[in-house]
DNA sequence: CGGCAGCCCTATAGAGGGCTGCCGGTGCCCTATT
């Protein structure tokens, strides 16, 4: 221990200001490696004092602390459960569209002058170059990216300046960074310290396994019966629960069928009012919405005890959507459901969600006019006549293969960059590589869906989690279909490194009767025959 | 990618085949009107 006297400091700033009598070994390790002014990593389930994990070590330190965090609504609750705890040293502000440029100018102010410690804020202001100034000349002494998730689920095309976060602190002076997220599967986690562009990062990762929370999933031929085994689940369980619906429309009509069959039932989604969404997430947290559908819009920041179920009536796009989903159920530790029904239809939708493939000839085109000479997006859009959110994902595509660069606002071509007609082949190339990788995921999500071993097992593995023994708390278990050796032996040690002739190099995550699932960099994740790569040597050992 | 509504046509009175076109999640932020 190099640092031993850190210890004793963070717990006694734990009661002081928290009022908290112990810290769990994961939230020491985490902090201090914020103390000595490390990056890190930190992957825990919300409800399990993730916050805490910056908070604690931040009233210790010299300078404010910058929290990035993807929405407003989850920052507004961030910040006042900050100042609610009433201590001089944990005031929060933040600036975002939600201020008038006074309230912002005053919130600078309050940190500049010592009167507030932590600054919420979204990569989107970041990326206004004077607000990235003025952020930098409070000189923080900590960044901390909350929902880190984000940067890989959103940053390909969503929100690109989630993408450009890594070079945003680099920006702020680069003080230490701590990545905070409840779920990253290995893919995730890469592609967070990529793109921070983390130094090596101390990573903290508890484990996933939730014994309380029982594992179902159930093939449903029609939407009738889909109906019969949700209307089942409503009239064994108690309240509140949450249904994730796959569109806008399916989580109105469903909220309606539901409140007619004698089920009261509210609807959220992202097309309505702000102001409707706000009233309906403090109804629901005060217990007063029952059964709430919705989309995946529904969640984030919620961190209620008292969920008993969590059901789908499609399938998510991928294990890390529905970890994340039905993570919010029984966080009090009380037995809790999580039922996914799904059908094979579900799938178009998310085909369709993961997108194309980009026009080549538009590639080229805007890779040209960056080798033009310095530009800024709103140029570029009347020059090409593309909409903003297509020309934001070809630029970070064009970005992601070198062949354009940012400062601030503005755009140009690297002085190594490929010829526009490279660049736009490289680019394409990206594009297929992130597809074949989302598309890897929906289909490890059928997959979990479709097996009959131990769901809990099956669930981790993907996470890069390896659980020696069943769950005990899923249906394969119960119905004793889970193979009770254990699965960590095939020809291949889990976890270890293989490389495949045409796919590359990847990780085993897994063993499950006669399959095992690999994930490979370049492809994503692929379930192979285990007699078929042991007669046909299909894999080898990668050195190294 | 794939479901579904709406339409035409067929071939003969009631309905089915097949084609076309539309729709589908997640949220910052800014600007111009009420």
């Amino acid at each position: 221990m190099k640092h031993p006297l850190h210890a004793p400091r963070l717990r006694l700033a734990a009661r002081q200001r928290f009022g908290w009598r112990t810290l769990r070994p994961h939230q020491l390790t985490a902090m201090r490696a914020v103390m000595r002014r490390r990056d890190a990593l930190v992957v825990l389930p919300t409800g399990a004092g993730k916050s805490a994990v910056y908070q604690i070590p931040a009233t210790l330190l010299r300078g404010p602390t910058v929290v990035i965090s993807p929405l407003l609504a989850l920052q507004q609750d961030q910040i006042s459960a900050l100042n609610d705890r009433g201590h001089p040293d944990l005031r929060a502000v933040r600036v975002s569209s939600a201020e008038t440029p006074n309230q912002q100018a005053a919130a600078l102010e309050d940190i500049r002058q010592g009167r507030a410690r932590f600054l919420f804020i979204t990569p989107e202001q970041l990326s206004s170059p004077d607000r990235l100034a003025e952020v930098r000349a409070l000189r923080p002494a900590l960044v901390a990216v909350d929902e880190a998730h984000c940067i890989s689920a959103w940053g390909h095309d969503f929100r690109p300046d989630y993408l450009a976060l890594g070079h945003l602190i680099r920006g702020l002076g680069r003080p230490p960074v701590v990545a905070l997220t409840a779920t990253a599967s290995p893919p995730v986690r890469d592609d967070i310290l990529d793109r921070l562009g983390l130094d090596d990062p101390e990573i903290i990762i508890s484990g996933l396994d939730r014994p309380n929370l029982f594992l179902e999933v159930a093939h449903c031929p029609t939407e009738e019966y889909r109906w019969r085994r949700l209307v089942a689940l409503l009239e064994s369980e108690q309240r509140p629960g949450i249904i994730y619906a796959p569109t806008r429309r399916a989580a109105e009509e469903l909220a309606g069928r539901l409140d007619a069959a004698g089920f009261p039932a509210e609807f959220y989604h992202g097309g309505m009012p702000a102001g409707a969404r706000e009233t309906l997430h403090e109804r629901f947290l005060d217990d007063q919405v029952p059964i709430m559908v919705a989309t995946s819009a529904f969640g984030m920041g919620i961190d209620k005890p008292n969920i008993r179920w969590v059901a789908h009536v499609a399938l998510p796009d991928s294990p890390d959507s529905y970890l994340q989903e039905i993570g919010r159920a029984g966080r009090d530790g009380e037995p809790a459901r999580a039922l996914l029904l799904w059908r094979a239809e579900d799938i178009g939708l998310q085909r369709f969600f993961t997108g194309g493939l980009p026009d080549a000839k538009e590639l080229t085109e805007l890779a040209a006019l960056l080798a033009t000479g310095p530009t800024t997006r709103t140029a570029l859009r009347e020059q090409t006549g593309l909409s903003a959110r297509k020309l934001g994902q070809l630029l970070a595509l064009l970005e992601q293969v070198g062949a354009c660069t940012r400062r601030g606002t503005k755009l140009s071509v690297g002085r190594y960059a490929p010829a526009p007609a490279d660049a736009a082949r490289a680019a394409v190339a990206e594009a297929e590589r992130q597809q074949a990788v989302q598309r890897s995921r929906t289909d490890m999500m059928r997959a979990f869906a479709e097996t009959r071993a131990c769901r809990g097992q099956t669930l981790l593995a993907y996470f890069g989690e390896h659980m020696s023994t069943v769950c005990e708390h899923c249906d394969s278990c119960h119905a004793g279909s889970s193979s009770a050796e254990t699965i960590a032996d095939g020809p291949f040690p889990v976890h270890s490194t293989v490389r495949h002739a045409e796919w590359g190099a990847g990780m085993v995550l897994g063993y499950e009767e006669d399959r095992m699932t690999v994930l490979f960099d370049d492809v994503g994740y692929k379930t192979l025959s285990v007699p078929v790569v042991s007669e046909q040597g299909l894999l080898a050992v990668e050195a190294g």
